[in-house]
DNA sequence: TGTACATCAGTGAACGCGCGTTCACTGATGTAC
DNA sequence: TGTACATCAGTGAACGCGCGTTCACTGATGTAC
């Protein structure tokens, strides 16, 4: 049983991390196809072959910080959901906590705004399996309210989708928002009128 | 005059844009941070150093690359935005304006999408730049019609980030698009019912 | 038109440098008895 | 508890390689008269 709790696993589990946390450091000005093994392993402090003991190569280090990125994401999206406020206090919650996620991992939300898209296949991958979840978890979590009764799945994913797309919209625009803090408050204020549009197009969509 | 157009010119734009395309071909399997000045030249079949006489450097490469995506879209915007056609027609034309513009420069929009974010800093602003020219565009576009009588700047303003946001993420799902064709006609539903479902809102907006 | 000189896009060799990867190793931690 | 052996995270030296940049150059094109 020991070999799993060690001191030896706790060690190594300290030094991953250490990798891990100086990847996304050096990813605020980079971006992963051009980050060096031995950039890491420097601003770690260790010799450039220990990386191998933790990672096959820097992709690999790639898909580790995307689970690390979006998996707490889930437990808030699913939060919001579920609250039972009337329309406009959730949707002002949805996106106070899109604004503090991205305030205080805004190295993470970097990460996965530049490799979304980015150079590196693996990572993309693994960003768009956790981005399709997060569109079942919304179109499950949606389609549970009754003024939902009478849509179709397609339309319930569709709409997700949409929510889904806003959100990291919305993310990427608070990454981008220079430091006056008038710049995050407009952001949030355009997020929340999108919001409260899309909101009235549900409310009016049988009878249009 | 000659002195602008001569043979030596010619040659010289011409092995210019000969250096943006392979740029532009390489890009589609990497970011512009990891891509190599030899790399371009290579593929080209000219000297290293020969770069220096169009280039100051790589990120010069991919400022005039965005140009180059971006600076034909806003004919392409302006028609769909002046069609008198109503809602529904001007929705489906633009869903496929923008299904076109991918299908058939898809390396220029896959470039736009990875380094929209990506590690390069000049080309960021650049593509910043562009898209806010295009909600400045759309705002002006849309504010000409009578229906948004009533509507404020800031409205106006949220509405086109709105829209332009909705055709990038559109833009980027027909670029992840497998090749199977049913693939591609999903995205243009989803996009389509979106739109619809922003428009309802709109309708909607005063008495919401 | 012809000649003499200027321009300048592209050449090719050279440079120093940091990269990813390999390898045999060390020594602290873990295991068996 | 003590001893002898196994494991394995991290070391440090070495390797071949391609990179960006510089430089003096070449020779076709352009200009002046």
């Amino acid at each position: 049983m020991s070999h799993t709790s060690g001191v030896r696993q706790a060690q190594k589990q300290k030094t991953r991390q250490a990798l891990l946390d100086a990847g996304l450091q050096l990813l605020e000005e980079q971006s992963l196809s051009s980050l060096g093994l031995r950039e890491v392993t420097r601003l770690v402090g260790i010799a450039p072959a220990a990386f191998y003991r933790h990672f096959r190569d820097i992709s690999d280090l790639g898909v580790a910080l995307v689970q690390e990125s979006l998996g707490s994401l889930h437990a808030v999206i699913l939060e919001i959901l579920v609250e039972q406020d009337e329309t406009d206090g959730r949707i002002d919650r949805a996106v106070e906590a899109i604004a503090g996620y991205v305030r205080h991992r805004r190295p993470h939300m970097r990460f996965i705004a530049r490799e979304r898209y980015g150079g590196v296949k693996d990572v993309r991958v693994a960003i768009a399996a956790e981005l399709d979840r997060f569109v079942g978890e919304v179109a499950e979590g949606l389609a549970s309210r009754p003024e939902y009764g009478g849509w179709s799945a397609e339309d319930m994913r569709m709409l997700a989708e949409l929510h889904v797309d806003h959100m990291v919209s919305t993310a990427a625009a608070f990454l981008q928002a220079p430091d006056r803090p008038g710049a995050e408050e407009r952001i949030a204020r355009t997020a929340r009128t999108q919001l409260r549009l899309i909101s009235v197009g549900c409310r009016h969509w049988d009878s249009a």
